[in-house]
This record gives structure tokens, C-alpha cells and sequence, in this order.
DNA sequence: CATCACGAAACTTAAATAGTTACGAGAATA
DNA sequence: TATTCTCGTAACTATTTAAGTTTCGTGATG
């Protein structure tokens, strides 16, 4: 797999969710369907439990499954629930003693919050079922 | 120095520059301010200059300038010039014969490249002069 | 011609992420 | 109850990317 391919794996899955919700789905299925491993599935898929998207039971007819219906679940509660910024922010830590280092720091940072801000308005605007649902007779 | 330091190194050094620009910089003294290597320096103002921002000599009085005036240079291009995008789109090169991860993909480009289209659009509205002119009295 | 600075290649180090192995806990089924 | 299946999690390895470092060549200045 490459960089970044949690986000990619999240809404790769809820997309087939989303075209059929009331199947349950185990996590090698899952890593099978998405070329990656049952763990990776899980640590990633555990974010969206916790964020109240997706449920996961254990036993014989365990799985997972969406939490809610597809049309109310958007990319955006995908991206947020990761909490992984797409938006690379140079790390700021350092309280910076130097005034033009400052005053650029203020400047990027500023714009990169509006993007960010932005994109996720942009996501939020599309659910799992619209982009799930142009196709119904899959996986 | 952390991750994705480049355009912060950038950033930091033109501010700098735009400060005081007839003064010739060595990558050293460069390097020394921002707390990093010469050759790492010269590794980013390289992408600089062949983008046009910057000048660089050899010699003895030799080292970094600006190539035009502070005022003509915005914080768009010096992202433009690292040609490196903040934007992290998941590295798409696989055709996807999964038609769900198609129309994912297409979804999450599209949005994606507006986004860099405005964020490009707000770093021009900012040029380095305006940046480092906060303060005239230092380096 | 000695020195200073960049240019670039090659290598090492460090950090982040994906992949893997392993094992415990809980739930369904025989 | 015992078995089996699945998640949950920890620990480890492998891979990738970027930064840091060393080194040497080139050109310009004094």
C-alpha cells in the first residue's frame, strides 16, 4: 500500500457499505477486497467505530457494519474521524523567537485552517450513498 | 528539523531577504539562522532559483539574493517553486477497476484540486515584502 | 594561486507508515 | 462445555521519505 492510504481504505469500504448496509463484512474480507492486511483494517476501521460510524461484533456472525444509514454519513465524518490532517501544517511547535518566522507562521497558518475548513465543507456536501449508490448490484 | 521543513525554510529565508535585499547570504549563515545544514539549505534555494526567485554567486563574495524586488514575489511562489504539494491526495496511479473506488477517486480529486486551486490563490494574495516588512531593523 | 562559496553526488540517520505475527476476549454454534 | 470464529491490541519488522552529513569539483574573488 502507499502513503496516505488510510483515508483512501476508509471510504473505499463505506462506499461498499453504503451499496449494501445490511451486510456484515469481516476484516479479512475487507483487507482481501482493498489488497491490504486484516489488522491494517482494523486499526483503521476502529477510528470510524469510535467516531460512532461504523459497528464491529466479535464472534461467529461478527463483522462490521455501518452505524447509520448511508445517506447520513458524508466524507467529511470519514476525513474528521481519521483525524489526519491533509492539509500539512510544516509541524509548529517551536515558539519561534523570530519575528518574520512569526509572522509568516500566523500568515500560513491562517490560510490552512480556511483550506481546511473549506475542504471539509466540500466533503460534507457528499454522502457514502451518493457515491456508493451509482452502482447497486456490487460486492 | 522536522517534516515538510522545505517550504518553511523557504518561507523563513525569503521573509528574511525581503528585509534587507541587497545583502548577499551564504548558505551558512542561512543555515545557521534557521538551524539546519548548508547543504540542506542549498538544496531548497536551488529549487528557488531555478524557479526565478533567487540568484546565487559563487566565489568569494558569493552567496543568495533575491531575483526581483520583495514586492514581486508572493507566497505562491515560492509554494509553486518547491513544487510539492501540501495537499496529499493519497498517490493515485493504480487504474481501479473498482468502480466504487472510481467514482471515490474522482469525487476526492475533484475536490482536492479545488483546494489547492484556492489555497495557490491565497498565498499570492501575500507577497514576501509585505511579510518581512513587519520589521525593518533586523538581520 | 589560495580561498571562499556554490553544485552535486553519495551516504547515513531519523521518523512515519504499512505490514506481520501473536495472543487474549467475547460470541455463536455444535 | 468445547470449538471456532472474529475483533482488539500489543509488539515487532519492513519500507519509504526526508533531513543531515561528508566529500569533492567548479567558478569567482582577492
Amino acid at each position: 500500500m502507499k502513503r496516505n492510504s488510510r483515508l483512501s481504505l476508509a471510504l473505499h469500504t463505506l462506499g461498499h457499505m453504503a451499496v449494501n448496509p445490511r451486510k456484515m463484512r469481516t476484516s479479512a474480507e475487507i483487507a482481501e477486497h482493498a489488497g491490504t492486511n486484516p489488522v491494517v483494517v482494523r486499526r483503521v476501521l476502529g477510528k470510524l467505530r469510535q467516531a460512532g460510524l461504523l459497528i464491529s461484533e466479535k464472534g461467529h456472525a461478527g463483522g462490521w457494519q455501518l452505524a447509520r444509514e448511508p445517506q447520513e454519513i458524508t466524507l467529511a465524518d470519514i476525513y474528521l474521524a481519521l483525524d489526519e490532517s491533509l492539509i500539512a501544517t510544516g509541524r509548529t511547535e517551536e515558539p519561534s523567537r523570530c519575528s518574520v518566522e512569526h509572522a509568516l507562521h500566523q500568515k500560513v497558518a491562517s490560510v490552512m485552517a480556511d483550506i481546511e475548513k473549506s475542504l471539509i465543507e466540500r466533503l460534507a456536501s457528499t454522502t457514502i450513498a451518493e457515491v456508493g449508490g451509482a452502482e447497486s448490484g456490487h460486492l
